[in-house]
RNA sequence: GGGCCGGUAGCUCAGCAUGGUUAGAGCGUUCGGCUGAUAACCGAAAGGUCGAGAGUCCAAAUCUCUCCCGGCCCA
């Protein structure tokens, strides 16, 4: 039913184009009329292909800011526009719900400080609970903010990461891995606040990085074999000491041996002189150079054997002790020489790995030494520091100690010193697919060299993914240790669990801690008993299975991989790349899930500022598009610049040129139905092949259709190729410069009459211009479909009933072919140049535009005078002069009289001199001019007839000169007669003054 | 600290892969013009050490190097 939207719909093309009432109807009329419902199910049913499609799931645990905005704009253009174009593109929603973010929320809620609290103070039930609750208020948020930005997305059909059932079916992909052997325990280093007592992500590290007092530390390391002979090594963490394993240098870089006292040091070249001032050492000499590589394998004399026993079982291994090459070391800063203790830090752990070496991780959950460490047992890490000063001194291997500030990462809830741990975690060794993971993705589109070469180089590195996190809300890793005997078994469905329970499942039963904790097994084996490893998935695990675990299984083969998928550009190393690595362990394919990945740029603030909280200048979508138009708002962001590139979102911009070019769309409409309802023009007879059979049709339609056809062409591969910036500038250039500019200025003289004999002629203006706008409507639909909706209703569906329910039903326009003409293309080309040199020699010549003028010359080469001889009329019309005459060559004989203008070889000449004639006319249009801006004043109607047009208190002689154009006048102001009066009161009616060159004249309307 | 992207008119951006007239557009400003669809439109003017420095070349916004600033990602 349409019935309500119609009685309304006549007020929608009011005087002033108002897009957010407009758009507040228009969100009505989807939401009665199920548009976007009907929409996917007319797709759905008929269609001339699928594409399949993912969402990409917004986290439920933040606001959505103009820069999310921006990406659902480009997912519902690609939507709409691949919808017109026939595809069934399934655009259903979907919501990330679980990790650690939510959890941070709730514990606030809770007031509670920290996990170890959380466990103690309050139940998981209850904590499960409030997680819920805190993603369906954000869940309101989301769905507002969308229904504000008209997003035609399937909301019924969204799947929920927390779910039981879409749980289930992520973690099939655990079971693939399971079965490959690409899942396992390991160690990782992890970001560790011993406060706290959890691991922190990536993200919260960058959140906390606080300026601190560290002993900056530089010492040295015997070179085994009696040589005196020393490694010069600087660290800001002493306690790593404990765990080193491995000295490290550049391979490339040139190291010095220093002859320093009796000793030799060794140190990166480029640093010997700032090293030897910085450590106060006056007399020194290089004594010979060698390549880092040439260091490789040298073994020395970890000083600290005695104090753990464990470094000297250790030291027996293969690498243990010795110097290896490693590019990531950096030979600007200290010696460069780096110190590797696998157990704390990141780079140390993977040169350990790449060597299969053990890892030694002496710390217990606080952080704390081991028995392990010897020595140092019981000692809290960031205690040890001083000790291990103390023992280096003693040893006589301390060069240098001295407090200094620098910036280190801190917890941003307790501010402690973050340290680097490794910890027993769960792995995916995609290392060990990498080849197959860097295929696939090379084959992915991505409509950009920079950002397809980050990813690629990214997924080069092939590290392994740590998929467990040691937190409460996410998806239970379901895999069950046996206490005695360590064997291990992976449950991957809800029905396998049940089964082997020694205990059936209670009814609250869900696929969440501390319900699934409860859950025990027999081992196969030995008889005992299993537990579940305590551990949850990393958040991103969750949506990166989604192409499989929101889907059924028919679903999947219909789908997947998807067509074209669209995210931020740091979700490279997120959601790309989730999603890329769990559908290679799935299939064992060199398959990506998508075809093609638009990465976007950022959004920043108006002076390209980072939106955050500290600065104050985040932007929410919600109170923004409150008072923003949604059309203006998708406008903007679409048009401004690349989707690739940064945008720095300026509000002062949105109501400047993005608002100019709908308001002309808007207004265009406007006066093509002004004009045609007035003419009772119809689109079903008054067709262009109508125009085109009745001979109608003139060079300047032909112009206007064949550009057009160009602007369809430019627009869909505009699109096709991402991007979007350029085919709105396209439509941009097509409505202000080409319609309204030109082509509605060079037909209004046709319209102005309502003689019947010409009415042909003003209906073919309406064919063209109704196939024209119609056209632009449907290209502009998936960048700004409020407006287009609104005009569809209003008067494409208003003169054609018959007509689709929605402007989203139609077709996405194709190029005509036969409308095409590039030679009357270049015609006007040519006209409009001429037609600017004649501006160009008045305003030189100091004559207005309005004055008519005698003669032009037109000296041009052969191919232009024909041009112009072809469109004469509209021609003389344009430059308002009588007569033209076309020369070859420009004539220099009388200048006096005449105006030149040259651009390249086209010269035109314009006579200045103006006899009686030409003065009148021109008086009398300066005096039309005044009467028409009355009319509009006073509320006339364009088509309203005036009784009389009164004018007093003119001088004699512009009288005399006016008295034979008052006929054309009468008819050029649309009334039925004009009198000139001497005095005002010789008329009883309300005068207006206005100012004629130094005098003053007034103009009366009577009706 | 490393990698990537960017820095061109008061503002927002083209141009740069392939070096070559006087470096462009839109907005804004000033002056003039035009206007019964338009918060528009047209013309002219003012406005640029093309982030800085060096190099290659007959010739650099464009290629090379160094540095500065902003952003992103990673340490």
């Amino acid at each position: 039913m349409t019935a309500k939207f119609e009685t309304d719909s006549r007020r929608w093309l009011t005087e002033d184009y108002r897009p957010l009432d407009l758009e507040k109807k228009v969100r009505e009329f989807w939401k009665m009329n199920k548009t976007a419902t009907k929409l996917m199910q007319q797709r759905e049913n008929s269609n001339k292909g699928v594409l399949g499609y993912v969402e990409g799931p917004p986290t439920l645990n933040g606001l959505p800011h103009v820069g999310h905005a921006r990406g659902r704009v480009m997912k519902d253009l690609r939507y709409r526009w691949k919808s017109m174009q026939g595809f069934y593109m399934n655009l259903w929603a979907g919501w990330d719900t679980q990790g650690l973010p939510v959890e941070l929320e709730v514990e606030r809620a809770l007031g509670v400080k920290n996990k170890r609290e959380l466990l103690e103070k309050v139940s998981l039930e209850k904590f499960v609970e409030e997680c819920k609750k805190t993603v369906m208020k954000y869940y309101k948020e989301w769905r507002s903010a969308d229904d504000k930005l008209g997003m035609f997305m399937d909301y019924d059909r969204a799947y929920w990461t927390y779910l039981d059932a879409y749980i289930e079916r992520e973690w099939q992909y655990l079971k693939k891995a399971w079965e490959q052997g690409l899942l396992g325990e390991g160690y990782y280093v992890v970001a560790y606040c011993p406060h706290c007592q959890t691991s922190l992500s990536n993200a919260e590290v960058g959140l906390g990085y606080e300026e601190v007092e560290d002993p900056s530390t530089y010492f040295k390391f015997k070179v085994d074999g009696g040589k005196n002979e020393f490694f010069l090594v600087w660290t800001t963490m002493p306690f790593t000491l404990v765990t080193d394993m491995m000295l490290a240098v550049h391979p490339e870089a040139e190291y010095a041996k220093v002859k320093v006292g009796d000793e030799v040091w060794i140190m990166v070249s480029q640093r010997v002189e700032a090293l030897m001032q910085e450590l106060e050492v006056e007399k020194y000499e290089v004594l010979e150079t060698v390549k880092g590589s040439e260091l490789e394998g040298v073994k020395y004399s970890y000083p600290f054997m005695d104090l753990v026993p464990k470094q000297k079982e250790l030291d027996k291994l293969p690498h243990v002790h010795t110097v290896v090459c490693e590019d990531f070391v950096d030979v600007l800063t200290a010696t460069g020489i780096v110190h590797l203790a696998p157990g704390n830090g990141e780079d140390d752990f993977v040169a350990a790995q790449k060597r299969e070496m053990e890892v030694y991780v002496p710390f217990d959950d606080e952080c704390k030494f081991t028995k392990e460490a010897g020595a140092f047992d019981g000692l809290f890490a960031r205690d040890a520091d001083a000790k291990v000063v103390e023992e280096l001194r003693k040893r006589g291997l301390l060069v240098s100690v001295k407090l200094v500030r620098h910036e280190y990462p801190t917890c941003w809830r307790s501010h402690h010193k973050l340290v680097w741990l490794a910890r027993r975690e769960y792995y995916l060794w995609t290392n060990k697919i990498n080849k197959r993971v860097v295929s696939a993705a090379e084959k992915v589109e991505y409509f950009n060299e920079s950002p397809k070469n980050r990813f690629l180089s990214f997924l080069k590195e092939g590290k392994p993914w740590c998929i467990s996190r040691e937190r409460v809300w996410g998806t239970p890793l379901p895999v069950w240790v046996c206490e005695k005997c360590g064997t291990k078994t992976l449950v991957a469905s809800k029905k396998e669990m049940a089964e082997k329970s020694l205990e059936p499942l209670p009814k609250d039963f869900e696929l969440h801690k501390p319900w699934i904790d409860r859950v025990v097994f027999k081992c196969d084996k030995c008889g005992g008993l299993m537990k579940r490893e305590p551990f949850v998935l990393d958040c991103w695990f969750d949506s990166g299975a989604s192409p499989y675990a929101r889907y059924t299984d028919a679903e999947f083969e219909k789908f997947v991989p998807v067509d074209f998928l669209t995210e931020a550009i740091d979700q490279t190393r997120g959601w790309a790349n989730s999603l890329l690595l769990l559908h290679v362990t799935l299939t064992e394919k060199a398959e990506a899930p998508y075809r093609a990945f638009l990465f976007q740029g950022h959004v920043l603030d108006a002076k390209g500022r980072k939106m955050s909280k500290s600065l104050k200048n985040m932007l929410e979508a919600n109170p923004l598009l409150e008072k923003t138009s949604a059309d203006v708002f998708r406008f903007y962001v679409l048009w401004k610049c690349s989707p690739v590139d940064s945008m720095n979102f300026d509000l002062q911009e949105l109501s400047k040129r993005p608002y100019q070019v709908l308001s002309t769309l808007y207004h265009l409409h406007r006066f093509f139905m002004q004009n045609a309802e007035y003419d009772n023009f119809n689109p079903k007879t008054h067709s262009l092949e109508w125009a085109e059979k009745n001979k109608a049709l003139r060079p300047v339609d032909r112009w206007l259709l064949s550009k057009l056809q160009g602007a369809v062409k430019r627009v869909t591969d505009r699109l096709d190729s991402c991007e979007f910036q350029l085919a709105l500038s396209e439509l941009e250039e097509f409505v202000v410069d080409v319609l309204s500019r030109d082509y509605v200025p060079m037909v209004r003289k046709d319209l102005w009459t309502d003689e019947p004999e010409t009415l042909n002629r003003r209906l073919a203006v309406y064919s063209t211009l109704h196939y024209v706008l119609k056209t632009l409507v449907l290209l502009f639909n998936p960048a700004t479909p409020f407006l287009c909706e609104a005009l569809y209703q209003r008067v494409y569906r208003q003169l054609e009933t018959s007509l689709p329910e929605s402007v989203n039903f139609e077709g996405w326009p194709t190029p005509n072919d036969a409308l095409e003409d590039k030679a009357v293309e270049q015609q006007f080309e040519t006209l409009k140049q001429v037609v600017s040199l004649t501006y160009s020699a008045r305003q030189s010549a100091k004559l207005k535009r309005r004055w008519p003028l005698r003669t032009v010359q037109v000296a041009a080469p052969k191919n232009v005078q024909k041009a112009l001889k072809e469109l004469e009329d509209l021609f003389l019309e344009l430059a308002n002069v009588k007569v033209v005459e076309y020369m070859d060559k420009l004539s220099t004989e009388d200048a006096k009289g005449w105006q030149v203008a040259s651009d390249g070889d086209v010269h035109v000449r314009l006579s200045t001199v103006r006899d009686e004639a030409l003065v009148g006319e021109g008086v009398m249009r300066d005096l039309s001019r005044r009467v028409q801006s009355l009319r509009k004043e006073l509320g006339f109607s364009p088509t309203d007839m005036l009784e009389t047009v009164h004018l007093a208190e003119l001088d004699k002689e512009t009288v005399k000169l006016l008295m034979p154009f008052l006929k054309e006048m009468a008819e050029l102001v649309r009334a039925k007669r004009v009198q000139v009066h001497q005095k005002r009161d010789e008329v009883n009616a309300e005068w207006h003054e206005y100012p004629l060159d130094n005098a003053k004249m007034y103009v009366a309307i009577t009706k």
